[in-house]
DNA sequence: CCGTGCTTTTGAATCGTTTCATTAGCACGT
DNA sequence: ACGTGCTAATGAAACGATTCAAAAGCACGG
């Protein structure tokens, strides 16, 4: 039942002292004598005084806080790259607070306006959809922004994320290294940009391979349900029809197919059939047959943007910098290479 | 290159009018007269003003904003729950950050200091160990927090939980209705108290049924790979010896029986042996037998958490409650009755 | 022309902190 | 006794928004 927060002045009373003395204590206490620091420590502890951030800040003309609005919280993409964003603020005294826009234009531009009113130090931003606009408002008032897993077309501000087209090219050379040559896409018809990426990098891969071919199977949906329909057909195809390496737009998708050529078919894999997805779910280690997948360098992007970020609060005139990365291959056995010469 | 953020003060030079007008365009519009809002309207436009949250906040000693600490962002348990909290708060007129504790005390410790700071309205949170004393303080300065997955033991601050012994009980009594008597349980040993739970739960369903047995069957860990381990010593067993229906005590552990019983010993699903897990993970849709699984009513959870920390907001005196939600049962295909007499 | 009752606008005071120019206090040398 | 050179402590000003008592503006009847 306290009557009201407890402030500077009041810890300023009860140790008889002046405020300023007080904010000294708290902000620079070697210009505090020890004596009237304990005393003053004591005064705060016994009233349980808390700093009034707004006050501070509003003082202070900024905060130490940055803000990350993501598409999905619940996406382990994110989950992991908000960590070691927050993990990365930490060691610079910042903290991260976290919004969730879940692909929501609205939700999302809430986010920022909540976050600019409360003059965070910048934002981190994995935008819905064309934010250009919007991003370049921010940016006159002097708001650092860092675009997370998408580049700013206009050079505008900073942004990290991965290069898909290696993705899919590091994914079919694994397989052709493999010794695959018959080699399956499945993917949904390429409207998403990352899948005509990944789609792209695998031609590439095809393309510097003599006697490797590729089709493309067309799904309805990056679902297990999808991959497993797709699977199914191919199951049902001739010996000499079938495909030596599968490359799945995504993890569920392979997951997808995995089931059904297991199930239906009896196929063995890896030695009839290699398979490799996208994305490296947790799922992916725990499958029956653990599956090889292509992953994003979740950490390293997560810490990659906050260092742009503070680059930029620190020099507002730095130069903004498209930092793209390669995604990595996890190997599992879903894709080893054949021990004997196939049958 | 804007010299500094722009403030009501410059709003009012350019619209000219008095700072005061300005501020009642914003937070009492019927005030104003319909020519003054519109030019104040228009310098604010032309300035590109934004409200410092911090004055404001300051002034009015309060936030709309209300601070979340879940345990691990990357849990769809959280995510889903932190989802439904926005939406709820937003209908509130606030808004919830987040703060990701990674099951770390100290990253607990530090969100919560940063709200506090903040002056959030009031806190959700899923502690990482025993707050006990933590909590105790922020309620002593008259902060209003409400406890998520967790009652609080001192009945001090409201919560809402879920009643693992009922989602025990609701699992095996609906294998008991599919017909199955010989059930087994799967889980780690009993330290973790949900686990307990669950099989108490389960227990009781079986003392309350005549002829049904239960044997109870030590896991590793909580994960597929432990699953399939204990699914193979099962698939092992000669056939008088087999359980007719298994009760995992979380869906990775299911999915991992159910790898093991398919494809060591060919046994079917639903047909020779019921299976149902918990948590109901997107993945257990997806599974070859989609699985059954008890779900906690995490959008609920999520939406009611909020309500009770508005309506401690709103009448500091209200009556702390423990609000404590049944989980509900997902049927699909792996638990269904059999058609046909036991063979 | 003045008083009355209304709407609209004004601007000083306020919130809690930090900053910084100023003052106080003290030791020491002359 | 007095100036010098320190360190330590002081307290008013500032940050930007909101509030609210007071003033201004206006219409209208007497």
């Amino acid at each position: 039942m306290s009557s009201r927060p407890v402030s500077i002045k009041d810890v300023a009373d009860r140790a008889g002292v002046a405020v300023g003395t007080v904010s000294n204590v708290l902000n620079h206490p070697a210009r505090v004598s020890t004596a009237t620091r304990e005393r003053v420590q004591a005064a705060i502890d016994g009233l349980g005084f808390v700093r009034n951030d707004a006050a501070r800040q509003l003082r202070a003309g900024q905060s130490r806080t940055i803000g990350l609005v993501v598409l999905d919280v619940g996406n382990p993409f994110f989950s992991s790259l908000a960590r070691a964003a927050e993990d990365c603020a930490a060691e610079n005294g910042s903290t991260v607070v976290l919004g969730d826009s879940g692909q929501d234009a609205e939700r999302e531009a809430r986010y920022i306006d909540v976050f600019e009113q409360q003059r965070v130090q910048g934002m981190l931003i994995s935008p819905v959809g064309d934010v250009g606009p919007r991003v370049e408002a921010l940016r006159q008032r002097g708001m650092p922004v860092v675009l997370v897993d998408r580049v700013d077309p206009q050079r505008r501000c900073s942004s990290v994320s991965v290069d898909d087209v290696a993705g899919g090219y590091i994914a079919v050379r694994h397989l052709l290294e493999a010794g695959r040559r018959r080699i399956a896409f499945v993917g949904t018809r390429a409207d998403y940009r990352q899948v005509a990426d990944r789609l792209a990098g695998a031609r590439q891969a095809i393309a510097e391979h003599d006697g490797a071919v590729l089709e493309v199977l067309e799904a309805d949906a990056m679902t297990v349900l999808a991959g497993r329909d797709v699977g199914e057909t191919i199951a049902r195809r001739r010996h000499e029809e079938l495909p030596d390496g599968i490359f799945c737009a995504n993890d569920l998708l392979a997951i997808g197919v995995m089931q059904a050529v297991l199930l239906i078919r009896g196929l063995r894999i890896p030695e009839d059939l290699a398979l490799i997805g996208y994305d490296d779910i947790d799922f992916s280690a725990s499958t029956v047959v653990p599956l090889t997948s292509v992953r994003k360098p979740t950490e390293l992007m997560g810490r990659t943007a906050v260092e742009l970020l503070l680059e930029e609060i620190e020099g507002p005139t730095a130069r903004r910098r498209q930092v793209i990365f390669d995604p990595e291959l996890v190997e599992r056995r879903s894709s080893q290479a054949r021990v004997h010469a196939p049958g």
